[in-house]
RNA sequence: GGAGGGAUUCCCGAGCGGCCAAAGGGAGCAGACUGUAAAUCUGUUGUCAACGACUUCGGUGGUUCGAAUCCACCUCCCUCCA
């Protein structure tokens, strides 16, 4: 058996894990593991991204995964490492979203014969009642213990509620349903979930009297130690209705330099040897590294043929290559009196008319290649060529413009 | 329950009767430089066809020629005491 204990340490996924003879474990026996995912948007984002990519690296090595759908704690809200509580979700949105996460991690994962299992902890959760909770589960935790864990440390100062403060026992309560119902031993997580994952294994040492194991990721963090995958709009989506394929691309595209490699070595299955040759360089030439990542990522997430039509798209706008490629566009019927200020807020290229102006006023937005500077410029048919028109703010945000027949 | 402190534009944070669309920083956007990178420098950052108008400083009323600034009540948060 593959040692995937030794590939994940290599490619830098491994941050803590609960004790030694994890490895030895990993490398005899086919181990039924499991990572939680709840579900407090519509659709995953870079950050479970990482997860979803050591769950397959588990299972190409023989291991079974089990993907765990929050919606049962997600009513309840995970404080660790967080700065404030989080507006609560209705439970039918719970349930929506959870419906799309089901959906996108079925992708990722070979689910047949048994290989894999989705369960949702709203199956078990929900009917709990809460005194013989309290009698069965509550007794084995100590409250001084909790309170000291580093997960709190920020919500010590800014106010814990007492209804986040139990999360910590309903994730640990999935990890002995999961161990009883399908002999899970192990638990995995992002670095911040490692409270929560040492609550489990300790719950199932008392309760079962066995064995439990866990391990954390690195949390992919940019270099100046920001969340990657956030930006200015928000995060960055695998939906490509919520991150178009292009700007995916276009996102890893434009990682900084010193995050290629980790992001090579997290997000892609390309060999590390590769990895390491192609992060060898600290000029221009480190672009071919970025072009492997940004294409690897695209086409694992959106498909071949998306990550093929976005980098097209890139190389025909940024190195002059010949046109193709998909840009996101916007379609448009009438453009009779239509004001280049609301076409572009349309395209939610702008967010006010004012600072479109702006834009056009600072020479920041061009109309196929064309510096526009008229802050009134009226959109007329003139400005279509074959009945598209690239508009380009700033220096790389392409948006095209379809005139509708 | 008692005492005190606070809520300001995307975030932090100044302002404490007119000079306030509100300092400073961060973040963002644009320009220069460059490698679709980073760093740096410059401009910009409520809305409006705009030397003006309109809406904003937790909420509602009030005082005043004039309020983010004063008063009353309310909501929420924090600290100490119980």
């Amino acid at each position: 058996m593959e040692n995937v204990f030794e590939v994940l340490s290599e490619r830098g996924f491994v941050k803590q894990v609960t004790h030694e003879g994890l490895a030895d474990l990993l490398s005899k026996e086919s181990v039924t593991f499991y990572i939680g995912f709840d579900p407090t948007a519509d659709s995953l984002h870079v950050g479970h991204y990482v997860q979803l990519m050591a769950m397959a690296h588990m299972q190409r090595a023989g291991h079974r995964p089990v993907a765990l759908i929050g919606g049962g704690t997600t009513m309840i809200g995970d404080p660790s490492g967080k700065a404030d509580l989080r507006k609560m979700l209705s439970a039918d949105d719970i349930a929506r979203n959870a419906e799309a996460f089901k959906k996108q991690i079925g992708r990722f994962l070979d689910f047949g014969e048994d290989k894999a299992l989705m369960v949702n902890n709203a199956d078990w959760l929900l009917g709990l009642n809460y005194i013989e909770f309290l009698r069965d589960i509550g007794v084995h935790f100590s409250v001084n213990r909790m309170l000291t864990a580093e997960c709190y440390k920020n919500r010590m100062e800014k106010g814990l509620t007492f209804l986040e403060f139990n999360y910590m026992l309903m994730q640990a309560y999935d990890f002995l349903v999961l161990h009883k119902k399908h002999g899970c031993k192990l638990q995995l997580g992002g670095d911040d979930q490692w409270s929560n994952i040492l609550a489990g294994a300790d719950l199932i040492r008392r309760k079962q009297r066995s064995e439990a194991f866990g391990m954390t990721f690195t949390l992919l963090l940019t270099s100046d130690g920001r969340k990657m995958g956030k930006t200015e709009k928000g995060a960055v989506w695998l939906d490509p209705e919520k991150t178009s394929p292009y700007d995916f691309y276009q996102y890893w595209r434009n990682v900084a330099d010193s995050d290629v490699e980790k992001c090579l070595s997290l997000l892609t299955f390309l060999p590390v040897e590769q990895i390491k040759q192609l992060c060898s360089y600290s000029d221009e030439r480190i672009n071919a590294a970025k072009v492997a990542l940004a294409y690897e990522v695209t086409a694992q997430v959106h498909g071949r043929e998306e990550a093929n039509n976005a980098k097209e798209a890139a190389e025909a706008l940024f190195e002059g290559g010949a046109q193709g490629g998909s840009v996101p566009e916007t379609v448009v019927t009438d453009t009779d009196g239509l004001l280049l200020l609301d076409l572009l807020q349309s395209c939610a290229l702008t967010s006010s008319r004012g600072e479109g102006r702006r834009l056009i006023a600072q020479g920041g937005l061009s109309i196929n290649g064309v510096k526009i500077t008229d802050e009134f410029l009226k959109v007329t048919a003139d400005l279509f060529d074959n009945g598209e028109m690239m508009l380009k703010k700033g220096k790389k945000v392409y948006h095209k413009i379809r005139l509708a027949p």
